[in-house]
DNA sequence: CGTCTTATGTCAACACCATTGACGCAACTT
DNA sequence: AAGTTGCGTCAATGGTGTTGACATAAGACG
């Protein structure tokens, strides 16, 4: 747990006054309860009233917190990246720490698949974002890429991950029946489109399970491939700083 | 323009009754309406009283041609899909016609940013959709894929294409004042962060304005290089620099 | 031509929603 | 003890999707 709160504090809040159920608010409490909300009972379970209800406040109360839905939001989308990446140290290995990067971004998302799905695109500017761009940013400078290239393949890499997880979580967001019922009736539909018309489609019938799949890892495994025959350094082992040892 | 209906009606629609401004309602006239009024006044100007007033109709008359508004908005998704790739037939260049084809789809999502921020990580299961996937994996099975590779490679692909344009679209669905703003703030707050605390950050400090811009070129030459350097055919064409690595 | 059916446009109502401005209490500061 | 002000509460405004009953015109059939 990060909690840190919304931009529109500036030095801590000082003053305290607790609700009328007798609780204190607080911006991490509210992110913490929107976060349960969204998890429990959908995307669409987030409303200011729903939110002051479950907090047991009025519901404007959270606008002393956020300026408005949008900014609550960016507020849970920066704990879901502060919670997936806590604890992360780089490793020696530059391309196996993306790939835990990836890794750990992806399962915060999956973790709230409905709060990932209302928030996934969004740049948050806040302090776990920061703290995420140093990190990467820092893996790929480790494997010997120039600064700005490293800054711009950073970019590259973590929108393909973004963009990915939040395709997933958007799938998983769905009611699980649905879900299942949609992935089947997605390979149904492309399976029994019309064989004169999409002629490869038809080729490809016997394998259009993977339709249901995520491509996440493909996709992974295209970009950091494409990573290392980049690295100037070559592949990892050590940090280029040791030289070329081998 | 494409212009298909939404799944509701099975065959052809018989009856027509002139609204009382005079029109005659259809499925496809109400997608148009909607992109339009999405692409002038933003997303949340799509709403189903908007959409009756702008048609000249009842709002609920909508819901005879869509179940729902995420009905409506799968039928305007695709037929964005459907208005980027029409007219489109790969070329001899394999790489090159899978560049072309992510530049439409990007395109056609930035021709409607605002819609395309809404519809973007839904899959539609129509029309347009198939054929997309069609000419994509046609694509990838003469570049000398094997089937079933060459349907998974074409998911990652075409998931990282749609994962970044909906990331720009979703930056270019702001208001054009918001959204340069934001830009402006984005890069200050990056760079104007404690350098102590994020070393990193600082080193690459001169270059944070690419935070501005899309990753989504960088992306695309990682994924398509990566595809080249798998390719049991090899590269395409004449000369072994064509591969994409920018 | 008349009648019958039905697709579809219209109306009214319901239950939500975000946001705001005025109000006043309570918790700090001095 | 007095003053300031952060912040929880209240009430009101003007939006939203969706539904069920109703009405009417278009076509089918005689």
């Amino acid at each position: 747990m990060t909690g840190t709160a919304g931009e529109r504090v500036p030095h801590e809040r000082r003053r305290r006054r607790p609700t009328r159920s007798g609780t204190l608010l607080s911006a991490g409490l509210i992110v913490d309860c929107a976060l349960r909300l969204i998890g429990e009972h959908g995307p669409e379970a987030l409303s200011v009233r729903r939110l002051g209800s479950a907090l047991g406040c009025d519901p404007s109360a959270v606008y002393r917190y956020f300026r408005n839905t949008d900014d609550l939001l960016l507020a849970v989308a920066d704990r879901i990246i502060g919670d997936s990446m806590e604890g992360f140290v780089p490793g020696p290995d530059w391309v196996a720490s993306l790939r835990e990067m990836a890794h750990r971004v992806r399962n915060g998302y999956l973790a709230h698949p409905r709060a990932a799905a209302l928030a996934s695109y969004r740049v948050t500017r806040r302090e776990n974002e920061f703290h995420a761009v140093e990190t990467g940013v820092g893996i790929l400078l480790r494997a010997g890429f120039e600064p700005a290239r490293a800054l711009r393949l950073y970019l590259a890499f973590v929108d393909t991950v973004l963009g990915h997880a939040a395709l997933d979580a958007a799938t998983l967001a769905l009611p699980a029946a649905q879900r299942e019922a949609d992935g089947r009736a997605s390979t149904l539909a492309y399976r029994s489109v019309d064989a004169t018309a999409y002629p490869i489609l038809a080729t490809v019938r016997a394998e259009l399970d993977v339709l249901a799949e995520s491509s996440f890892e493909d996709a992974l495994d295209l970009v950091l491939s494409a990573l290392v025959a980049q690295a100037p350094g070559g592949p990892p082992g050590r940090d280029r700083a040791s030289g070329a040892h081998r």
